[in-house]
DNA sequence: TAGTGGTCTAGACCACCGC
DNA sequence: CGGTGGTCTAGACCACTAA
């Protein structure tokens, strides 16, 4: 009743210890944004700020009419950056090195059309590229790229800057859709990444879209024991 | 000026346009809130709303003094939801079934006292438990669990439930560090998870915390051919 | 239909920080 | 110092939806 409290930080604070503390336990209805107004000495407005962020981060579900309530089987979130490699390389205090070491033009081929969605006709360039971390492989990159997305691909010089660091420059703020998983090492990337065949590598694959249209897809391969990190 | 836009959401998605269409290039500086709310002919804590879910989204930079300007290099940032095995299983409309492996109490080993760092006699609680998916293997889970933490854990019957629900169902809304790699399977992997040994496997690990005192470490290791997936 | 959250306003004061 | 975003207020109207 009429604390000092009045931030929303301090009330979206209050009301997780509340939470936590099981003074309102999952599935628990919350008071409404007027009582706790009331309560904190604060404009609903502020109430409604703190609430939402609670909401947005899944510890409450919301309902005109039905009030507030506190989410019973909270769907968690975990949130990973996507780095570019030369980023990641660079964190770790190593020395970052990339070599372009295939590029060609081709039609696409039936896989790749089905899984992004372009035209039988479509033109695609086909890139291989490597990082290496302290001359170490760190990945291995295959590419194609929708070249009537991005026409200007065809000029670029892609052999001292990776094509992602291009791309991002020009179709920044896009939509993608990621696929983590394990694979063995087959011949080519046992050779790039020096480890023997057979070894469980790290696999990612990407699919970029740029308002609607696909730009991009892209399989990295990381060395032996990449770990990829995230926190919530 | 004086569109007849007005809520925060057109508002919102009329700058990302004009960002992605490069009217505001990359680096570059938008108007100011007072400036965006005369145009859209709306109060300026509408302009504010707008611009803040861009910066939370990466996409904007905010500066007292300096104004907003359009990201040069976007924090990509993905989201992927944490789910409960059985629902991962049943959302694939498969069958799920449960099975508790191994249940023992030691004092941490060393290892563990490091990684998730409780002090040198503390008891923990080691399990062993295998997830099916329409009977067949799903994920192997290995966890530890600090009972200073969750006293309760002793007396709980975890033969018919996994224990990761009865945590979510103790300590919901906790922290979480996480981390994924591809492993090759051993002898005892193999054996549950009914692949060839060296067959490469994506493991993810967990240590949770619940206001700052450590819960859990887990370590899961998915079938053959798992895919994680993820959006942004 | 009535109760709840969702949003907007016009104004205000403050905190930060580049100049 | 002054300009910019960060936040709060008191009030208003609207939109959804459970009863």
């Amino acid at each position: 009743m009429t604390q000092k409290k009045s931030s929303f930080q301090d009330i979206r604070d209050t009301v997780m210890a509340r939470i936590q503390s099981r003074h309102w336990p999952p599935g628990s209805l919350l008071p409404t944004e007027v009582e706790l107004a009331e309560e904190f000495g604060c404009a609903r407005a502020t109430v409604n700020r703190a609430l939402r962020e609670l909401a947005d981060q899944g510890v409450v579900d919301r309902k005109r009419k039905s009030g507030t309530r506190v989410n019973a089987a909270p769907v968690k979130q975990a949130v990973f950056e996507i780095a570019v490699v030369r980023q990641s390389v660079e964190e770790m205090n190593a020395a970052y090195r990339y070599s372009l070491v295939k590029r060609t033009v081709i039609t696409a081929p039936a896989w790749l059309r089905a899984r992004i969605g372009v035209k039988d006709e479509a033109q695609v360039l086909h890139l291989n590229c490597m990082h290496y971390a302290d001359n170490r492989p760190f990945q291995f990159e295959e590419r194609w790229i929708n070249i009537a997305a991005v026409p200007d691909v065809i000029d670029v010089d892609l052999s001292e800057t990776g094509p992602n660091e291009w791309l991002l420059s020009q179709v920044p703020f896009s939509n993608a859709e990621l696929t983590s998983t394990a694979i063995a090492a087959g011949e080519t990337l046992s050779e790039f990444l020096d480890v023997p065949q057979g070894a469980p590598l790290f696999q990612m694959e990407r699919t970029t879209w740029f308002q609607g249209t696909p730009v991009t897809f892209v399989r990295m391969t990381f060395h032996q024991g990449y770990q990829m990190r995230t926190r919530y």
